[in-house]
DNA sequence: ATAGTTAGCGTAATATTTACGATAAGTTTG
DNA sequence: CAAACTTATCGTAAATATTACGCTAACTAT
């Protein structure tokens, strides 16, 4: 076998967002393409990769173009380097699409979390896309589900090991918000009272004056994540957590 | 700016190993090349991805090609893509040696665990090969220095979070050896009646009838890993882990 | 006014972590 | 051969952390 050569690079993203119940990702439709069923025109937003352009600068154009925002946060998944992940009818379309004559396309997967808000729902939509809850999705474009699977568990592996969770909050958040997401992503149900101890005592939550208005019940204060902190208790602790929590 | 083409893809493996003392890393010299310095001959092994070749089945064959091991602990590092990363003289190097035209070179990183026995200590020292000390490395060819400590960064991160420390030792180890790779690796010094305790505990240790022979000491015990227990386990637990060690 | 809801505080029972003392079982040294 | 040295291995008490869950507060909807 000899080095393969025309070859081209692109990028995938699933682009997470939370709406206060469920978790969503942005899927685009995918034009100039007859599929036999409607779930096939969906895809996730994606891009070739450009001359002088790194792959992480690539993914964010790609989540630019697709939201409109700038900084948001972004973590490679794996790359999808299957010879036969797209083949046939499908790489035909790749080349007839981007005017290009490759032979194989390797994927580079990237995951990123944004806030929900008026404006990003807004924009998005506008651009056509659409933002479906994760657990109805059953098919995508090309191999996208098995991006998207992989996308899911490394989010929720990051969810339980890094603060992640605060990207798909708004900046102000109750922990009623943050005790939910938690729920709807991993799947499990939270003790109230010893969750929001917990997170209190970490020290990453600061208040402020804020408190909820209008809702049927005690009005909750909102809560910021002070990133400072986290990143020094990061700093101080080196864990050794694969059998429990452990230090000495 | 267009699609990139005349691309190529490679892979490039941190291989380390454990000689009971300090971590070391398989580095193979780079032949045909006249640089200036003498540290600059040296570079991680690599290759380029073949026409019909999955990039993590590239990894595989770079390490069996290096080693002469098959079944290798192997983790994917990242992805280098910066356009500039081999240019110039080095990108010319690279075609030479390979009989290729390509324009841009995206490597991909793996790191990998091996365990350092005779065996294979006298295979990659036949080979040219040479394991060197981790800490002592300055610089290496092209951008293979900052993806030996992205390898680095990875593997600190690894071992405290899963028990790949294992892939490092020979099967069968004594709970001091353990100890002695995390104090190594993580650079912290850990307490001898807490680090056993809190290893035994965990249920991932099964002792076996030997001992150590010839030491200047009470003999220890040897232990081998029991990857069926560590599995069982990590289904059963769902940790919050980002704050301290949590459940509920 | 009453019912319903979540916020937010507290506490007792467990469980885990940490610091460190003490003895055991070998080899090396004098 | 005894003494010194080294690491193994067992234990234990004090400090921390986790868990389960009761209770009151403060809102809205009816």
């Amino acid at each position: 076998m000899s080095i393969q050569m025309n070859q081209s690079l692109s990028v995938d993203c699933a682009v997470f967002g939370f709406d206060g119940r469920t978790l969503k990702v942005l899927l685009v439709e995918r034009r100039d393409y007859a599929p036999d069923t409607q779930l096939d025109r969906l895809k996730l937003p994606g891009a070739m990769i450009l001359e002088n352009e790194k792959l992480p600068d690539a993914a964010i154009r790609v989540l630019e173009e697709a939201t409109g925002l700038r900084k948001v946060y972004l973590k490679q998944i794996d790359i999808f380097s299957d010879p036969a992940r797209v083949s046939g009818e499908e790489l035909e379309w790749i080349n007839r699409h981007h005017g290009i004559h490759s032979e194989r396309v390797v994927t580079v997967g990237y995951y990123a979390l944004v806030k929900l808000d008026d404006r990003t729902v807004a924009y998005t939509t506008a651009k056509g896309a659409q933002w479906v809850a994760v657990e109805s999705i059953v098919r995508l474009a090309m191999d996208h589900k098995q991006i998207l699977s992989a996308a899911l568990t490394l989010l929720c592996r990051e969810m339980c090991q890094s603060p992640v969770a605060f990207e798909l909050l708004p900046r102000k958040f109750t922990i009623r918000q943050l005790q939910t997401l938690y729920g709807a992503v991993l799947g499990i149900e939270l003790d109230n009272r010893n969750f929001r101890k917990k997170m209190l005592a970490s020290g990453f939550l600061r208040p402020t004056a804020d408190r909820e208005q209008g809702v049927a019940h005690k009005p909750a204060q909102y809560f910021v994540f002070d990133r400072a902190a986290y990143k020094k208790a990061v700093k101080e602790k080196l864990r050794l957590g694969f059998i429990d929590n452990w230090r000495y």
